[in-house]
DNA sequence: ATCACACATGGGAGCGCTCCCACCGTACCC
DNA sequence: GGGTACGGTGGGAGCGCTCCCATGTGTGAT
């Protein structure tokens, strides 16, 4: 608005003044400053401040960027120098010289997409934020489009737009990751494509989540416990059918392949699934599924067969979204720690992209893979 | 698999030298570029294109902008060597030298806050990204930490760091939304603070909302219907209560204030009003809740009390949210267009950040005030 | 006292872009 | 014929910062 044309006579002491007394900006043009800064409409730049402070344009920059080659005398004035004018580095100038962004990108994919419900957006987004606000690293969200779209998306994040990037429930024949490592950028994943994942990745135990879970139903006393689980195609789906198989082995099961069924992570899936899975095995009296949709879309096929929860059958999910806490009775379900996960993934990828200190060459052990434990939270349905 | 384990010896400059020369690509797993690109791994330059086309800087900008001083001849041929060198604009340099961001904040409030439940957060955020991405904007996620933050925060905001901002679920008493406005930024919020709210704001119509899903009660045939109502602070929540009063003042009941219980928009605080006006008025045959999880908490009450749903009582709660779809009965809602609030939104701070031509046309009738109509979404609940 | 070698510091040279002004033609006017 | 207007175009001058080299100014060793 207010040209820049303004004619500015800096005027540095306006600085206290302006914030103990100025609010009385009752002319409505005029913006009243939320910190003191040299009137004229413009931010101070780091030339000013070098000058108010006495000092060179260099050291100021040494001083806001931390470096250790300042005398402490003169770091005082230059940091008193910044709190009286209220200076901000301007970050496009600082990404322009120092060629990096200072921003990470989230990259979310389509709002059809089963990501983007509830509760795993924003817990994810909660998690990356708290990480990124400590380092003073912006996010970005990006949504990925098509296909055609994701190509474009690479190349923008590539051309020097972000320092690393973040991805999220993609999958496993998404080109994206592969382009983005073509680029070079820092990436993370969260959720691995496959056991081979060869991007750094954040993960939740997704096979001991459910193994918990079907050791708890049969510490319960269940003895014919089903489940139900996403497409296999999903790695996440098929470590939580692992994670099923192996509590049941354990316990000394044979393996009962009657006792599966495959569903799409969608309630109609679940109630499909629920149905078949009650036709081949009437006297089940357990189901785990690995999701609280599915968990929600078979208790209403328990429900209409008339089979009571828990009485009759026993129901965990997975996630423990809001859902479970207000399903009828209760979903006992296994929990991500997702706002962690996206600390982690922040984290990681600021340590890719980050000054790669002296000393902390990572030895090259492959990519980093973390993954952070699931938690039983227990019910009225179990 | 040791993909990116490229990282090279810890050597402090090597960002200055490999943009140079370095990192030939021939190197590491195939970069792959997502478009042609000279190699040097460096993007392409503005310059570059110039040369490419035998045109000057002026010109490949003046495209770039869509500007109508370029002749079709020049056009064409600067954008084939744009399309052939792959070039992307670099954000930073744009930024630097144009003044602006091209990008809005999109500022939430803390993670405890209502607001990142579900629905809003990923609604919103889907109705922003999607406005944003037509334009080319980015979309910046920020959080609003506590008092002093915010201060910090609006400064930050205010060095250009970003076109616009958005706010949401901001509570009356925020000081981030004056600071914002001093600053000149243009700043548009979602949920009115107040009926005379000075910023420019999306909202929805809650009393419109509120008064159709009591209505709809009505021409169910019921006849003594009570409110759980949130704090009255809080616009919208009076908003509601205004549209409960006046369906049943329209239908000639009159005025009882026995029927109102003010909560909190909690689940517990539901429970609570619910157990209330069971007190107060047990032959009550139906409550309308401001919110989906006030209306979660009111069925357990009312389960606790024998009442049947909608038998004996019907319910009606407030966001459509999932918990709506999942309970049980599924819960009769009014929902409100989020995602397309989102879009309204970055539309509306699209259009005040926005070219703003010669002068200030915007007929200065007062700030933009978009309300947007709610939906009653009917189910067993009622 | 001299030299060496730290430090601390100042400031030039860009980073890649937009703005804007000067300049070129060509079409049109008197 | 010589203006007068332009639409089209090239390129200088920064935007505010980081880098890095050159230049002081202390200290210790010789």
């Amino acid at each position: 608005m207010t040209a820049r044309t303004a004619r500015e006579a800096p005027e540095p002491r306006t600085a206290r003044a302006a914030r103990t007394d100025r609010t009385a900006g009752t002319d409505r043009t005029a913006p009243a400053a939320p910190a003191a800064r040299s009137r004229g409409g413009k931010a101070p730049t780091l030339e000013e401040v070098a000058a108010h402070a006495g000092v060179g344009r260099g050291t100021v920059s040494r001083v806001i960027n931390g470096s250790p080659r300042v005398s402490a005398p003169t770091r005082a004035a230059v940091e008193a120098a910044i709190a009286e004018l209220g200076y901000v580095p301007n970050r496009a100038a600082r990404a322009l010289a120092a060629n990096r962004a200072d921003a990470i990108a989230l990259v979310v994919p389509e709002p059809e997409a089963r990501f983007f419900a509830e509760p795993y957006f924003s817990d994810i987004v909660s998690g990356v934020g708290e990480a990124l606000a400590e380092t003073g690293m912006q996010l970005l969200l990006t949504f990925a489009g098509g296909a055609r779209e994701r190509r474009r998306l690479a190349q923008y994040l590539a051309a020097h737009r972000v320092d690393g990037v973040l991805l999220v429930s993609v999958r496993a024949d998404d080109p994206l990751p592969d382009l983005l490592a073509g680029t070079g950028i820092p990436t993370v994943i969260s959720g691995r494509r496959s056991a081979a994942e060869p991007l750094p990745s954040v993960d939740s135990d997704n096979a001991g989540g459910a193994r918990t879970a079907v050791a708890h139903l049969l510490s319960r006393g269940r003895r014919t416990i089903a489940t139900i689980t996403g497409r296999l195609e999903v790695y996440g789906a098929s470590c939580r059918l692992d994670g099923y198989r192996r509590a049941l082995a354990e316990a000394g099961h044979a393996p009962d392949e009657s006792l599966i069924a495959v569903a799409d992570f969608t309630e109609e899936g679940g109630r499909r699934a629920m149905r078949e899975l009650l036709a081949r095995r009437p006297a089940l009296d357990a189901v785990f599924a690995a999701s609280d949709v599915m968990a929600a879309g078979a208790r209403q096929t328990l429900r209409a067969a008339g089979r009571r929860i828990p009485d009759d059958v026993a129901l965990i999910g997975f996630d423990d979204s809001a859902i479970a806490r207000h399903m009828d009775p209760p979903l006992t379900s296994v929990r991500q720690p997702i706002e962690e996960m996206g600390r982690a993934m922040a984290r990681l990828v600021l340590s890719e992209a980050g000054p790669t200190p002296p000393g902390k060459p990572e030895p090259g052990a492959g990519p980093q893979q973390l993954v952070l434990p699931t938690e039983l939270v227990v019910r009225g349905s179990s």
